[in-house]
DNA sequence: ATAAGTGTTGCGCA
DNA sequence: CTGCGCAACACTTA
């Protein structure tokens, strides 16, 4: 995004589904044209776009595609779509919940739903994650998930994280030992950035709507139920922890 | 054909 | 702090 977006200006904004905006469409649609974006980052989940008309933040929830592409080539589906003065257009689509906020320049900080985020999980060093930890009350599983905690991790990639760290879910995150907590910090390295390095997950699309190269079989035990374990030959269990399901390994993941 | 189940997130409530 | 219900759906299975 970074390399294709800026430096393009907004010519205009067409909102199909006002409810993931924070504004009412008409604001949203003001405000935004005639931006010129100057940079994108993320935080977690969230993109930050900043333009010097203020920021758009996009997350897409459960999953979403923001594609860049001509008019003539945009999807059927979306939720919104910004044309730029150069005729290319970016198109948002969120399969299930999503968001597209605006914020005034100088009022990010204000915005509850990224002003309360935790550090980036990819910049945790083991020495990080433990200060984390420290003194949390609740599951391990419950804080890798806390995007105030720490940002990025989601349920789809956490139960590799959990396996790889020898780690059951319901796990009290205060009883962790300290090696337990290094595990750990390697394990979210290891699995966010296997993904990363293969364009991200297979159901989901870069800006040019490549599909990501992270598959099935690069998943080690999540939504394999019944399969076995590639440590211990066990079969892989599904439980229930909270409103989430949880694949482990009933062998290799103990809680206690 | 129709219906039900499932889930990649986040909020608010009890 | 926890579980639960809910909210913009698409897809699979029964």
């Amino acid at each position: 995004m970074n390399a294709e977006l800026v430096g393009r200006t907004v010519a205009g904004v067409e909102v199909l589904q006002p409810k993931c905006l924070n504004v009412p469409p008409e604001t949203f649609a003001e405000a935004l044209t005639g931006a010129r974006l100057l940079a994108v980052t993320n935080r977690g989940k969230w993109l930050l776009v900043e333009t010097d008309r203020g920021w758009l933040l996009l997350n897409l929830g459960m999953g979403g595609e923001i594609l860049l592409t001509s008019r003539a080539a945009l999807p059927e589906k979306h939720r919104l779509i910004f044309e730029f003065t150069d005729g290319a257009c970016l198109s948002v689509n969120f399969w299930w919940f999503g968001y597209a906020h605006y914020v005034r320049p100088g009022e990010l900080a204000d915005h509850g739903m990224t002003a309360g985020l935790g550090p980036n999980a990819l910049d945790l060093s083991a020495d990080d994650l433990a200060a984390l930890l420290r003194g949390r009350k609740g599951r391990v599983k419950a804080l890798l998930l806390d995007q105030d905690v720490m940002a990025g991790i989601g349920n789809s990639y956490v139960h590799d994280i959990l396996f790889r760290a020898r780690l059951h879910p319901l796990r009290p995150a205060a009883g962790l030992t300290p090696a337990e907590v290094a595990a750990l910090a390697s394990a979210i390295q290891e699995i966010l950035r296997l993904s990363i390095a293969k364009g991200g997950a297979f159901y989901e699309a870069n800006l040019y709507g490549e599909k990501g190269g992270f598959t099935l079989d690069d998943i080690l035990i999540g939504y394999k139920e019944g399969q076995p374990c590639p440590a211990c030959a066990a079969p892989i269990e599904k439980i229930k922890t909270g409103s989430t399901s949880s694949f482990i390994c009933p062998r290799c993941q103990v809680l206690g």
